[in-house]
DNA sequence: TCCCGACGTGTCAAGAGTGGAATGTGGGAG
DNA sequence: CTCCCACATTCCACTCTTGACACGTCGGGA
């Protein structure tokens, strides 16, 4: 339901048509809240009947420029400081992790080593955008720096946990096969360990919203 | 895509109903990759059609229980191994980041240190489940661990981040207030500062996939 | 005995989001 | 002057996700 509020937020600083969106949106919110045409075209026809924004100006090729209205910029407000911001959505990487034990240990670490180099990558990128912007102190500077220091801690953490999760599998490999040696060696007691239907979610217990 | 991933990988565990792996998903996955009975319910007759799951058995109440065939198994490591996850997703709170300005520095300033106790409240949840749980050298255990330190640091990034970004928004209303008081002494000179267009995007150029 | 709560399956409508394609105009490079 | 590209909008068909609703059955406690 925020894509509205991502196009709102946008027109909060300057009046501007769905393609000039686009080319925002493209620019500036590529990594936290990607949109297509269908959906920047079609949230501005919504928001016009809902009063939102409106047409501000028309334009040479059937241009229409669209501007937010103070029923807007309310609604923009209301959401920015009264809805509580929803909690941790699906990730596709993390999901992997759960069932990376499919695979073998090697695959597993390739896997996370993979991703680390990844998002060093990005990390590195995010780092340019910071060195080559002249930051002023006007609104969109202080945020927008925010945001990129928000991408800068998260892609830094991310490349540490992986490294560290590499080598975590590498020593419960080390350990397990210690256990198989001192299990092969009380082989006579209890045949294997028990299948004790593994049950354990291993996973935060749904905050239940 | 990956909801059907993600129902493979508990097949992968061990059979189960329909029913069954609601409970795993609302107890393992439920901050990776929620879902549904209606997805699930469907993810599994797909699977059926696709000859990635079988029905193994018959119980009860026309329960029927789902197993991996070795076809979803190839399938899943397939998934794992070979295809690359995709980038960062939409994410609300960094979304508001952006639109911060709309607001005064002080709810600007609330809204950061909100969202740090709410990260902070998350981080301790995380802990507790860590703490009480024991973890084995297993499989489950070794993965499930790696996905929750994940998770834990994390939540302490974005604490930190939230905490020093309500101080950046002091420090650079601070900042302002200081370029007000010098430009009222120089009034004398070329008028104001002049309203240069701030056009300034602030983020990150689409790495373009 | 009866009835409730857990088990268990299924369908539907509506809203997001994806990806592509059709259509047309205006201005500037050559 | 012409042609091409950037500008600009609109429609479509599809999947994913959400949230409800509807249905039926087994087991055990009052």
């Amino acid at each position: 339901m925020s894509l509205r509020h991502a196009v709102l937020g946008l027109l909060s600083e300057s009046p501007a048509s769905g393609y000039d969106l686009m080319k925002l949106f493209n620019v500036s919110l590529a990594n936290v809240w990607p949109a297509t045409q269908s959906q920047v075209y079609g949230e501005l026809g919504k928001l016009t009947s809902a009063g939102l924004a409106e047409v501000s100006a028309h334009g040479p090729r059937g241009r229409k420029e669209y501007a937010i209205t103070d029923e807007g910029l309310a609604e923009l407000r209301h959401w920015l400081a009264e809805v509580p911001p929803s909690g941790p959505h699906r990730d596709d990487s993390l999901l992997r992790v759960f069932f990376l034990g499919v695979l073998t240990p090697l695959e597993a670490r390739t896997f996370l080593l993979e991703r680390a180099q990844e998002t060093a990558r990005l990390h590195a990128q995010l780092r340019r955008v910071d060195e080559e912007t002249e930051w002023d102190d006007d609104m969109l500077s202080v945020y927008g720096r925010l945001a990129l220091e928000y991408g800068l801690r998260m892609t830094a953490a991310q490349e540490e946990w992986a490294r560290w999760a590499a080598e975590e599998i590498d020593s419960a490999k080390a350990r397990e096969a210690g256990n198989r040696v001192r299990n092969r060696h009380r082989k006579t007691a209890a045949g294997t360990t028990g299948d004790a239907p593994v049950s354990d979610p291993g996973e935060a217990p749904a905050p239940k919203e």
